[in-house]
DNA sequence: CACCCCTA
């Protein structure tokens, strides 16, 4: 078999699209994210364009080439069809007249076109291959001289080494994308690196661990106690250890124990402890970790921790904010915009504004309904009043950069944020324009310029993009963050908001009035509790606005179909409605539910419905839908919910795709049959997707089969998440046990102690906001966006949600 | 066992 043929292994299934490359739209150098656009020559796609747009990551591609990319059509809600492709392979010129006109064209430095029709005359059509194959066959041509010979393999390998690589990896059992990825990495050495120490693979390839990595090593001999191996097997627990349990380092004690089980564990040999402090120490030097007192860090983190409390120090050792303007002014103001808005701000909002203004930094914490939102909005049009600047970006020109930064970790959060503020605001990422592969256009060397920066939903940041952030910042800027820190953690590692208000460093406002909730209302009662690790004793009670049904695993199915049903029969549709659940899978888990619940809600009794299959979903007209990735350009966001209004089969459109069209809001968008991995059944959602949305009744299953996924900041953020009806379903003891669960598993950081060493402790007067003026409550809600009223609740209770359920 | 960000 010759190489070319093996490059056919690629082509066993799947679309492609061949053809010559004719411009290149976009290269990112990073991580070589490529859009191009190719002259279409053959195809097995439903394309009738000429032309081709391709997206991939490719590294170099050669204007005037032919290739064959694999993937599918994808549609982009801007630039209409692209190609998405997985990996390609460039075309060898088949005929004689092909490779002749190859090897003497510019690619190949000193081959003219006399030394090329010599190659193809000797080694015949195959002579790229061979030639690659073994490079001593170009011995056999004349008068070629040995420097010229090399020359000429070296630039074959350079344009053919993206395949070799592939070929090669291949045979060690790396598919496509993961070769891509090791490519992008080592390029044309990869072979080399791996058959030298394949451990490196576990510290620089995304995806590879030590468990892969160690089989390549047992195959090449490297076992027991290599340092190589006891070295990755280090890196590895430690990554884990960020990545799985959120921790900035390990004490070094349990990593010691942690990486003398994974050695042992994967191959039967015995590892001392002292082998494995001897190459910790190692990588100390080599500065691949570092300990500091015991405790062990990915650099990275360490850093992240570091620079991060050091720009905090700089940002909060800026004095002008203080007086910039006097309270009088202030008051005046702020009490022309509450004219203006029609609000009236409380207390602690009032507080909330005047510190954000008069502070280089503030936290602005709360639970949900505790109006942070609207304090926002304040903040944001009163630095415009005091400051004489406009909130429109269009006012301003490019010598005088636009003042508000607004962002969020999530799309979706950002997007509420516009929402609330008529302001621009973006996600986080794309404020520091993310490029892929550790690329941020904006950091300390090219920083950020505005003069106030905003940050919502501060909870999910982990301690990398705190640190990214934070060093993009200009030194003169204002900084609010805004949070709560009881709702779930940053998926990265790192508590960055909880860490930031411990530490008694940064001037802190809480809210802990809510507006949202009718007064009394014991959901919040509830969730103060739990925020304590408290279980109420009358939580079995039946309250006003929340009950518990005792049932075991197996029968959440029927009750929660009895319980909804119910809901609906009284006039409630899935929009109100929402079940939340910790996990997909199980009897009790998400899949099964949804089914279920379409079953209920929007069912086929006679099978006459349109419907359209993609995996184990079948979707109908008038399902509710969750949309599970960002579409900014269609302003859609992950976590969004939307509803199907039309189903179209292939033979049905001119596209001849199978498609979906969903509405969220008013925004419809379509999905081609490869896209549908994009949403799902949302009758049900994950609680940790229905973060920043709230419903008016939400159903929460809690039994022990839920156990990994039970702990106290779950259950708190599932809660919250009701506006009114909060109806709780399942087994007492796993609930008692869910909000027990918390504390013990803290996450490791040093941010606290780092912060406190730096800083002074921040002495603000914290207002007590339980002391109340006897203000309209309604007018609080004025400029709450989404405050929807009450739908038509009358006199109901979650009661007469399960009255046939008392049997 | 679940979750975030994305380049024209």
């Amino acid at each position: 078999m010759d190489k070319q043929d093996s490059l056919d292994l690629f082509a066993e299934q799947g679309k492609f699209m061949k053809g010559k490359h004719l411009v290149t739209i976009f290269h990112n150098e990073q991580n070589l994210y490529t859009v191009l656009r190719i002259r279409v020559e053959e195809t097995n796609e439903q394309y009738d364009d000429k032309e081709a747009v391709i997206t991939g990551y490719f590294p170099k591609v050669h204007e005037q080439e032919t290739y064959t990319f694999f993937g599918e059509v994808k549609e982009h809600p801007k630039f209409g069809a692209q190609f998405h492709a997985t990996h390609f392979r460039k075309d060898l010129p088949q005929s004689k007249q092909g490779i002749i006109s190859y090897l003497s064209s510019d690619l190949f430095k000193g081959i003219g076109k006399k030394t090329a029709e010599k190659i193809v005359e000797t080694l015949g059509e195959k002579a790229i291959a061979k030639i690659i194959d073994n490079p001593s066959v170009l011995d056999q041509i004349p008068k070629l001289a040995p420097e010229k010979a090399k020359d000429l393999y070296d630039s074959l390998m350079e344009h053919q080494g993206l395949e070799q690589v592939m070929v090669a990896l291949n045979e060690y059992g790396f598919g496509p994308q993961l070769s891509m990825k090791i490519y992008q990495v080592y390029k044309e050495q990869a072979i080399e690196v791996i058959q030298n120490n394949p451990y490196k693979l576990v510290e620089d390839i995304e995806g590879i661990g030590f468990g892969r990595a160690d089989e390549l090593g047992s195959q090449l001999g490297l076992t027991g106690n290599h340092p190589d191996r006891i070295k990755a097997a280090c890196l590895y627990t430690l990554e884990n250890s960020s990545i799985q349990g959120g921790h900035v380092y390990m004490e070094a004690e349990s990593l010691l124990v942690d990486v003398k089980k994974l050695l042992e564990d994967n191959q039967n040999f015995e590892i001392e402890f002292t082998e494995i402090s001897q190459e910790i120490i190692k990588l100390g030097e080599e500065g691949k970790l570092i300990s500091e007192e015991q405790k062990i860090y990915l650099p990275s983190l360490y850093y992240s921790e570091k620079g991060l409390v050091a720009k905090v120090k700089k940002i909060l050792d800026q004095t002008e904010y203080e007086n910039q303007f006097p309270e009088s002014e202030f008051l005046l103001a702020l009490g022309n915009l509450e004219e203006r808005l029609n609000v009236q701000y409380a207390p602690s909002q009032k507080d909330a504004i005047q510190t954000a203004l008069m502070s280089p930094m503030m936290i602005l914490t709360g639970g949900p309904g505790t109006g942070k939102t609207t304090v926002i909005k304040g903040i944001v049009e009163l630095y415009g009043e005091l400051h004489g600047c406009s909130l429109d970006p269009r006012d301003y020109k490019k010598e005088e950069p636009y003042p508000f930064l607004l962002a969020a970790p999530t799309g979706r959060a950002a997007k509420r944020m516009t929402e609330s503020t008529g302001l621009p605001a973006v996600t986080i990422h794309r404020l520091l324009r993310w490029n892929g592969a550790e690329g941020f256009e904006y950091n300390e060397d090219q920083p950020l310029e505005g003069k106030i920066l905003i940050i919502d939903e501060t909870s999910m940041v982990d301690i990398w993009l705190a640190y990214q952030l934070f060093k993009s910042l200009p030194d003169n800027i204002q900084v609010i963050m805004v949070g709560d820190e009881d709702q779930l953690p940053s998926v990265g590692p790192g508590q960055v908001l909880k860490d930031l208000l411990d530490s008694g460093r940064i001037p802190t406002v809480r809210l802990t009035d809510i507006y949202r909730q009718a007064e009394g209302s014991s959901i919040i009662e509830l969730a103060h509790q739990i925020k304590k690790g408290l279980l109420p004793a009358d939580i079995s009670v039946q309250k006003s606005d929340r009950s518990f049904i005792q049932c075991t695993t197996n029968q959440i199915p029927q009750v929660v179909e009895k319980v909804v049903a119910s809901a609906k029969k009284k006039g409630y549709s899935p929009k109100n409605i929402q079940v939340l659940a910790p996990m997909y899978r199980g009897p009790a888990g998400i899949d099964r539910l949804n089914e279920l619940l379409q079953t209920l809600f929007n069912p086929n009794a006679d099978g006459t419905r349109k419907e359209l299959a993609f995996g184990d979903i079948k979707y109908r007209i008038g399902d509710k839908v969750l949309q599970l990735v960002n579409q900014p350009e269609a302003n859609v966001f992950n976590g969004d919910m939307g509803e199907v209004i039309a189903i179209f089969y292939a033979k049905e459109n001119v596209e001849k795709q199978d498609q979906l069209i969903v509405s969220f809001d008013g925004i419809e968008v379509t999905y081609n049959r490869p896209e549908l991995s994009q949403i799902t059944h949302a009758y049900c959602c994950s609680v940790h997707k229905s973060q920043g949305s709230e419903f008016p009744i939400v159903v929460l299953p809690v039994v022990k089969s839920y156990y990994r996924m039970l702990r106290r900041n779950l259950i708190y953020t599932a809660i919250t998440r009701s506006k009114q009806f909060l109806i709780l379903i399942g087994e007492e003891d796993a609930l008692k046990m869910g909000i027990e669960r918390g504390q013990d598993k803290e996450r490791n950081t040093t941010l606290v102690e780092k912060l406190v060493e730096m800083l002074p402790e921040w002495s603000g007067n914290r207002i007590d906001s339980k002391i109340l003026p006897d203000v309209n409550r309604k007018n609080y809600m004025g400029i709450v966006k989404n405050a929807d009223p009450m739908i038509g609740m009358g006199n109901l209770t979650p009661y007469d949600f399960m009255e046939e359920n008392e049997a």
